[in-house]
DNA sequence: TTGATAACTAATCGGTGTCAAGATAGTGAT
DNA sequence: ATCACTATCTTGACACCGATTAGTTATCAA
């Protein structure tokens, strides 16, 4: 972009401008948010470790939300990458749906305060686009794979109730262990096996009820 | 307790002592969350609107974690009011758990911030007894209402992968229609039906998951 | 070289959680 | 009835936060 040292020649001085203050700015909050938690963070916060003040901030993101919904887009782009890698390595729609699912489960719980902002409205901006696009190119994974099932099971009829069942059956195993839920209620520290099974819980109702949709009403 | 009206004779002035602050305080929080939002809820300003001081919370709740913790822990205690009527009026193992799925989801979506509330374990102080009970003994509600029907079917073995499944199903579609997600994807306003058909499937699915914990393996 | 504009600083406002020290009210023993 | 004791509430402060305003500095295009 441009050279960094240019100003006060020979000695290394700080830059006036910070040349990428922008992407900085969600790389700290995402770091902070990994380490601690999304409310051990703070504008000043990220500022104050990048080494700008309080309001350079404010040049770049209209306010706290704003920054937010750019770290929540953040998540869904590589849950979006992930998601798309596991399908592609699938061979039977069957698989790829549970590789999604897999996916989704580990993206979430391997980055769970990440995970949290991606889906805490309250921290998101109102009408973020970026935002929205994102997150919906996430929920086409998701429609992809079950549109894929049906048509190999050759039914036919709306699959919004069904999409909506798995996403939320995904979901809240995600949500649950993440708040600790679980593991607090069943004494569990290993997801994976749990997982499984409730993976292969959400294939059986998927079947069974797309062969409902082939057979009868 | 005692008379609120003691001191400086006739005319009704504040009484030095509240009389009964922790609930006001309690009350007062839930109705803030039920107005508007748990991020607008301040000690200070649930002080104030009672007409106490900044500190006077202090006495009554080691900070403000406890406090919501308190709320959250009354939200349960609502939740296994609903659910336990709900079950009551069920005839059959199969209507308990659809009765039950559905108080959940109704409690929930209509009051979607104290349902935040109850789940965001960053809100809550570090083991809080009190909630820890309440909240075990709403899912000790779903883990009957499961066991009645593994009796009902004679199946035998580990109920907990299909419990769990259970759960994260009716929580995560609660969770995603609170946070806006599924409204915003999908443009439904109207949460019965697509709830409806999601017990439905997730009748299917435990019955399914019974009837194989029966037969074979 | 000169504007114009983007990026940043300095200073400030109202609000927050939390604590320490002091004032007040109720309670129980004598 | 008096006294000490304890729970309750107030006053005043600290550090932090999001956000805004006005001013400063760097960059870039003409």
């Amino acid at each position: 972009m441009h050279d960094e040292m240019a100003s006060r020649g020979g000695t290394s001085r700080k830059p006036y401008h910070h040349g990428n203050l922008r992407e900085a700015l969600i790389d700290g909050a995402i770091a902070i948010i990994a380490e601690q938690d999304v409310a051990a963070v703070s504008l000043r916060k990220v500022a104050r470790q990048i080494g700008v003040t309080n309001a350079a901030p404010y040049h770049h993101f209209e306010n706290k939300t704003a920054l937010l919904s750019a770290v929540a887009a953040e998540g869904f782009r590589t849950l979006v990458e992930r998601g798309t890698a596991a399908i592609a390595a699938g061979a039977t729609p069957r698989e790829q749906m549970t590789a999604l699912g897999m996916a989704y489960l580990s993206n979430a719980i391997e980055h769970p305060a990440h995970y949290q902002v991606m889906f805490r409205s309250d921290l998101h901006q109102a009408e973020c686009e970026e935002l929205e696009a994102v997150s919906g190119d996430a929920f086409g994974l998701l429609v992809g794979c079950i549109d894929r099932l049906r048509e190999e099971l050759g039914a036919q009829g709306d699959l919004l109730p069904l999409t909506l069942a798995a996403w939320s059956m995904v979901h809240g195993f995600a949500t649950l262990w993440t708040q600790g839920a679980l593991e607090k209620k069943t004494g569990i520290v290993d997801w994976k096996p749990m997982a499984d099974q409730v993976l292969r819980m959400l294939e059986t109702m998927v079947y069974s009820e797309l062969e409902a949709m082939r057979d009868g009403a």
